[in-house]
DNA sequence: TTTTCAGGTGTATTTCTTACACTTATAAGC
DNA sequence: GCTTATAAGTGTAAGAAATACACCTGAAAA
C-alpha cells in the first residue's frame, strides 16, 4: 500500500495528521542536461567523459545531486553554468526518469532538462573539469553514452522538435545578429528535413519579428546576406493580442 | 557545489569510485494524478478530499508516494488503480515539480501524471477510502486545491491539448462503442472550442480508423445515431507505414 | 396524424502549402 | 580589369486543406 490517503483513513477517527512524511522512503534525485548548440550547419550536444566506473570514459550528459535548497530548475541552471560559464540560459524540463534499476548501482530518479546555448562564446570557455566537447547529433548513434542517457537525449529532442514549431526558442540557438540561411539551416537540423528557401522566408518574415539589419554577413558568400535579429519585446506585445507563433 | 562530476575531479587521481551517492541528500518522492473522464458533454476531473491539516477538507488530485520497488510509472498505475479498481489504464507523464517549499511542511518531489479513463464503469466502484468525486472542468476555478495542484492540473490538460490532436488517445475516454456526435463533443470539452460538424466527421472518417457498427444508440435522440469503435489494429499497421493522426 | 428532435449529408470559397528557376552582388582568380 | 564562381535574393501558379454553411430524414412521443 503506498497512498497517502490510506494512512489517513487506517488511523481514524484520529483527526490531526501533521507530519505525514516522516516514514515514507527518501531517493537521491539528480538532473541530466542536454546541453543543445548550433554550430555550422548541425545541431551539436555537449557531453563529457563519465568519471565512475564501471562506465569511466564513457559519454554522458552533464549532471547533478539536487539538494535540499536548490529546486529541479536551479539545479538544471547550475549544472549548465558550471559548465559553461554562460548566465541566462534557456532551459525546459523534459522527462524523469524513475525504473527502479535505471541505474545499476543505486536507485536514483533523475529529472532530464534541455538547454539551448550558443556554441560561440563556449569554445574557449568550457570547464576544464569535465572535458567535455561538442558532438554532431548524427554522430550519436556511434557514441557509448551512459545508463538511459541514450533515451534521455532522443526525448529532449523530440521535445524540442514539438516546441521550436510553436515557440520563437530557435533564436536562443543563433548569435544575436544571424542571416536567413543560418535560421533555416537551424530548423532543418531540428525538424531532420530539408526546407525550401523561398517559402521558409516567407512564413518566418510574415510573423515581421525579425529585424532586418544594414549589416551583412561576408565571410560565407561573396555577396553576402543580411543578419536579422529577433525582436523579442514585439513578439511579447503580440502574444497579448493572442498572436500565435507556427513553422 | 552540486555536480557529481567535480567529485571525481577533486578525487583524482583516485580511480575507483563505486558508490559515489553515499553522501548525497535524498528526498520523499510522490506522484500525484490527475484523472480524467468525459462524462455527459464535459471533461471531468476525478478529486479527493485531503485528509491532512492543514488543508483537510480540501481538494485534490489523488497521489501516493514512490516506494524503492517501484518505478514512477508504476507508482502512478498503481495510485489510481487503487482509488477504481480498473485494469489497462492509459496513463502518461506530465511533468515534476521540485520547487522547494511546495510542500510548506516538507520538500517534497512530485512527479504528476495524466490518466484518461472511462467514468461509466466507475461510478459504483470507486473506493470509498477517499471520497473521491468527479468535477467537471469548469468548475475547477470554484474550488481550494491543496498545494500547486492547480498548476498540475493545467499542465496536465495543457499536455492533453497538444497529445490529443497527434496521437487517437481521445478513445480512451470513450466507451468501446461511441457515436460521432460524442466523439466530437470530446474533442469540443478538451480542445475548448466549438467544431463543425459536418468537417469533423469528413476529417476523422478520412482517416478511415473508424468502424461503423449496425448498431444504434438510441437513448440520446428519436432517430438515434450509429455507433463506431476505434480499430486499433489498423492504426497500428497504419502507424508502421508512416501514416500520421491528426486532427 | 402531427410534432419534435437530434442525426445525417455536400458543395463552394478561402486559405495555406508546396513546387519551382533565374538573376544579382561581390570576391577571387586569372 | 575581365571572367568566373558562389551563395543571396526574389514571385507565381497549382494543389491541398480548412472553413463556412442549411436543409432533409428517421423515429419516438404527443
Amino acid at each position: 500500500m503506498y497512498g497517502y490517503a490510506d494512512k489517513a483513513f487506517a488511523r481514524q477517527p484520529q483527526d490531526v495528521v501533521p507530519e505525514y512524511h516522516g516514514e515514507e522512503p527518501s531517493f537521491h534525485h539528480t538532473v541530466d542536461c542536454v546541453i543543445l548548440g548550433f554550430h555550422r550547419t548541425e545541431l551539436h550536444v555537449l557531453l563529457h567523459r563519465f568519471p565512475y566506473k564501471p562506465y569511466k570514459g564513457h559519454w554522458a550528459l552533464l549532471g547533478g545531486f539536487v539538494t535540499p535548497d536548490a529546486s529541479l530548475d536551479e539545479t538544471a541552471l547550475q549544472t549548465v553554468q558550471r559548465l559553461t560559464g554562460l548566465e541566462n540560459i534557456y532551459m525546459e524540463q523534459v522527462y524523469t526518469f524513475g525504473e527502479v534499476r535505471r541505474v545499476p548501482t543505486e536507485r536514483v530518479i533523475t529529472t532530464c532538462y534541455y538547454a539551448l546555448i550558443r556554441v560561440e562564446p563556449t569554445l574557449d570557455q568550457l570547464s576544464p573539469h569535465y572535458q567535455a566537447t561538442w558532438h554532431p547529433l548524427s554522430q550519436i548513434p556511434n557514441l557509448d553514452l551512459v545508463y538511459d542517457h541514450p533515451l534521455m537525449l532522443r526525448k529532449a529532442i523530440e521535445q524540442l522538435r514539438l516546441r521550436i514549431r510553436l515557440q520563437p526558442i530557435g533564436f536562443e540557438l543563433l548569435p544575436e545578429k544571424f542571416t536567413m540561411t543560418e535560421l533555416r539551416q537551424l530548423y532543418e537540423s531540428i525538424l531532420d528535413r530539408p526546407l525550401d528557401k523561398r517559402n521558409f522566408n516567407k512564413k518566418v518574415l510574415a510573423m515581421n519579428l525579425l529585424q532586418k539589419l544594414e549589416e551583412k554577413q561576408k565571410d560565407t558568400s561573396k555577396r553576402g546576406a543580411f543578419y536579422y535579429q529577433f525582436d523579442a519585446e514585439r513578439y511579447r506585445q503580440y502574444l497579448e493580442k493572442g498572436f500565435l507563433f507556427e513553422l
